[in-house]
DNA sequence: CAATGTCAAGAGAGCGCTCTCCCTGGCTGA
DNA sequence: TCAGCCAGGGAGAGCGCTCTCTTGACATTG
């Protein structure tokens, strides 16, 4: 417990020998105070290390100064070692200390998760929120939305909910790296497809008959949920309906390091025998045996570009309703 | 922007037909308000959809109901791919859930942002403040927990500061660990210790010379900051320092990934020429190749055990100082 | 030289809530 | 019968801040 009361405007303008107000504008950097008696104050804060409280600012302005990160990712997946999510923190903490303003991070596994950050954030305790990779259709970010509320969702969501997004090019970079394997000779190309109740699980896919299919090959499709047990299982399954395949795409590069393991696992040699590409371009990508081919994306600059769409959005500014950013094809030694 | 204004309590007491106070004693669950009132006071809680506003009530109630976790890392080594801070991440947001109280994330890598985090936390906006992996010593948690501010850290704080926390035994698992090493007969036994400014680095290494030191073995030390890249130059290190060595044991498991991969491309056998044990137990460790053996800790459980601490700090309850979690030695093919 | 304009600074009204009184009325017991 | 006593509910004073409105001092103008 503090004795010591904590100094308030009042105090500061008592000692500065002002009034409050002419202390909240110095505060506030309004210019319309003069240089000596900004000095004055100013040296009055220092003293009595006043600090706003900003519990009694946000009643007035109606602004929290804060916004919520969102993560409505089953346990399972969340915080496993890819680092979507760590990345989507980094980015948001970054743009939002330039803001100065506070990242409340809310994970909503569970349905309590769930309905706890409807609570909040419906109750306008946050300027905006912000949410990483949805499960399906959720019906938050809309409804957040209508109330007025600032939304931005990593990935578009599903269900067409018209919130803004942030999102990469799975399509075109998927696409890119089936082509690479065509174009290396490959023709038994198979996928471990994503969860088909993400967007970015279905996009992956999607990138992958958008290649397949033009050139005329069959498409041999496993489904996983990005983990890497799911792409052990996959792996062995589509080496028994084909173990004629002589590559791999992986939607995610937990599941192509899986992949390479299985294929070795069964005396297939990477990539002599078997090609594999993955996408994320984790850190451990560049670790495997032997290193991974992946399609990169940009997960700390999503981070970046969802905050910065929020924080101009809640700005009243307006926004373009969706930003695609580029993936890029890492050619390692795997594919 | 909403146009509806957002219903407050008074708006509520005048639907039920009552007074602000009785709505708000209902709100928060007095028990002397008669059952019939209540209901009338749900019902119209509910039509109007009320949500209390918490800045109103933080600013009489002098509580704020969210508390910080503060990860002043160094930024190239947070949210790299081991599973440190989403481990303590998530383990705070299920403590903090049940006790329905928000968490705010705040980096603190550059001096600004540690300038931020000070200003923030000694400004009294959380309730309390979680430190994650202090490097070197920090006054700051000795700092607030001074001005009377509920502070908890992870790892025994360096510098002395009287703060409460939670750490693991490292030196009991380490010891473990190398005495494992030396009991199946490895006697030329290196560590590639981490970073001598943090507590996990410098207690690890005590491990291993707690291990070696009474069996009058050489102790061979190279040094690393627990990411990989330091991993690979301190083996290489190692390697040409003593070529005869036969075990590794890294104070990381990203260390001793790249202790595995150096090893192999030197032409040694794991585990046959040389053992290797790492600490942390990532996931990936489980993968590597051959799988790692290394010493786990639990590190959800840090962070759960550090809100429960720091929670009942801010109640005014009396908590023990120091909480020290068991590690244990996971025996996988590495060593 | 009076009238007007300009700009800096103060006064004061809340923002939405909690919490301490204080009042009311129905019961009890002598 | 009536004082005495509660339990239940209301009134009202702030919590610390922002922001509009107003005042006051001085410069500018006809």
């Amino acid at each position: 417990m503090t004795t010591a009361q904590r100094p308030t405007l009042e105090a500061v303008a008592r000692r500065a020998g002002v009034s409050r107000a002419t202390v909240s504008r110095v505060v506030n950097g309004s210019t319309t105070v003069a240089e000596p008696i900004q000095k004055a104050v100013r040296r009055a804060i220092t003293e009595l290390g006043y600090v706003p409280n900003l519990a009694a600012r946000s009643l007035v302005t109606q602004r929290t100064d804060s916004v919520a990160l969102v993560m409505p990712e089953a346990a399972t997946r969340v915080f496993s070692d890819d680092q979507y999510f760590p990345g989507i923190i980094r980015g948001a903490a970054q743009e939002l200390e330039a803001a100065d303003k506070q990242l409340v991070l809310m994970l909503a596994g569970s349905p309590a998760g769930h309905e706890r950050v409807e609570r909040y954030t419906t109750g306008r305790h946050v300027d905006g929120v912000l949410f990483a990779s949805l499960h399906g259709a959720d019906p938050l970010p809309g409804r957040l939305a209508r109330l007025g509320i600032p939304v931005v969702c990593s990935g578009r969501p599903l269900g067409g909910a018209p919130v803004p997004y942030v999102d990469v090019d799975h399509i075109g970079g998927v696409n890119r790296a089936v082509q690479h394997l065509i174009d290396s000779g490959r023709r038994r190309i198979a996928t471990i497809a994503g969860p088909q109740d993400m967007v970015g699980g279905i996009e992956r896919l999607t990138g992958y008959q958008a290649a397949m299919t033009p050139a005329g090959l069959p498409e041999w499709v496993a489904y996983g949920d990005f983990t890497r047990e799911s792409g052990a299982t996959a792996t062995r399954q589509l080496l028994a309906e084909h173990p004629e395949l002589d590559a791999i795409f992986a939607a995610s590069d937990l599941m192509a390091h899986a992949a390479l393991r299985t294929l070795r696992a069964t005396g297939r040699r990477v990539p002599d025998d078997v090609a594999v590409i993955g996408f994320d371009d984790i850190e451990t990508a560049a670790y495997t045996d032997p290193p991974l081919s992946t399609v990169r994306q940009p997960i700390r600059e999503i981070g970046r570009r969802m905050t910065r769409q929020l924080l101009r959005l809640a700005a009243g500014e307006p926004i373009e309703p969706a930003v695609v950013l580029p993936t890029e094809l890492i050619l390692r030694d795997s594919g």
